[in-house]
DNA sequence: ACAAATATTTATAATAACATAATCATTGTG
DNA sequence: CACAATGATTATGTTATTATAAATATTTGT
């Protein structure tokens, strides 16, 4: 007879399935489509669609290398989706504010990247919302 | 007054949810670092570890085009990860079969993928059976 | 048997992703 | 003020990824 930590068996299979699930739902291909930029641009745009950014805070979030963010802005500049705006106290830091333009085509690719897989929305409204419980836990 | 359909609009929270939480928690690089092959690879690998697949069901899998994956292959099999096995009833196709230090190869990569993240722990054990139950309907 | 279809491979090219060193401007510190 | 540290950029090169066409071997259907 063994004993095991309590939840973290179970805590591992849902991650399993959790995993699973998204990266079968893949939908990089389609947004890469619909938006016309990589996803990786995607990814950035959508970033700092939500607040804008320094070059630097942006290659955090993205684990990028900062020339290669500058680059990656730079055809972000020139799509006329983002701007670069000098920061108001520190004249070093560029800041990376989405244009209207670029808020719009982040909201596409959130539109597309938030469709939920049909197996979920198949699900009974009670489990759904129990799932939405469960999940503003895990933090 | 709009009606919306029952549990779509909550669907498209939890998913947006749960495709944040497994993007955030990603292994990747670690993964890269300890199996000292691409993450690409250890995909393939992975997946005929678990059974074994001609070239073309790992193309369709792995959304990749034939040459490709006969260049991965290569790859994992000059590695001495997996090995080609002619099919017994069809020699156009050859099946790719992981070699047992594939097998421990693709263990390894299991066991940082399948870590649950810190947030999915800590909930308690009740919470993860609900989700797991759940989940279970996701199909 | 023969033509069409299928599975894989070879060859090749284009592009994207990733990393490093060096440079420039600006800011904080002794 | 001099100097180290910081943020961003330029330049450059390497490696991965992705795609396409063409070739080979085998099977399937007529």
């Amino acid at each position: 007879m063994t004993r095991v930590p309590a939840g973290s068996d179970v805590a591992r299979e849902v991650w399993s399935t959790l995993a699973d699930l998204v990266i079968n739902h893949d939908r990089k291909r389609e947004v890469a489509e619909a938006t016309g930029i990589s996803f990786a641009k995607t990814r950035a745009l959508r970033r700092v669609a939500l607040e804008p950014l320094s070059m630097g805070e942006l290659a955090t979030l993205l684990v990028m290398d900062p020339p290669n963010v500058t680059t990656l802005v730079d055809d972000l500049q020139e799509a006329g989706l983002v701007r670069r705006q000098p920061h108001p106290s520190d004249r070093r830091v560029m800041l990376v504010v989405a244009t209207p333009s670029g808020r719009r085509l982040a909201q596409l690719a959130d539109d597309i990247l938030e469709r939920p897989p049909a197996g979920l929305v198949r699900l009974p409204v009670a489990d759904l919302e129990e799932l939405r419980r469960i999940l503003t836990l895990v933090r």
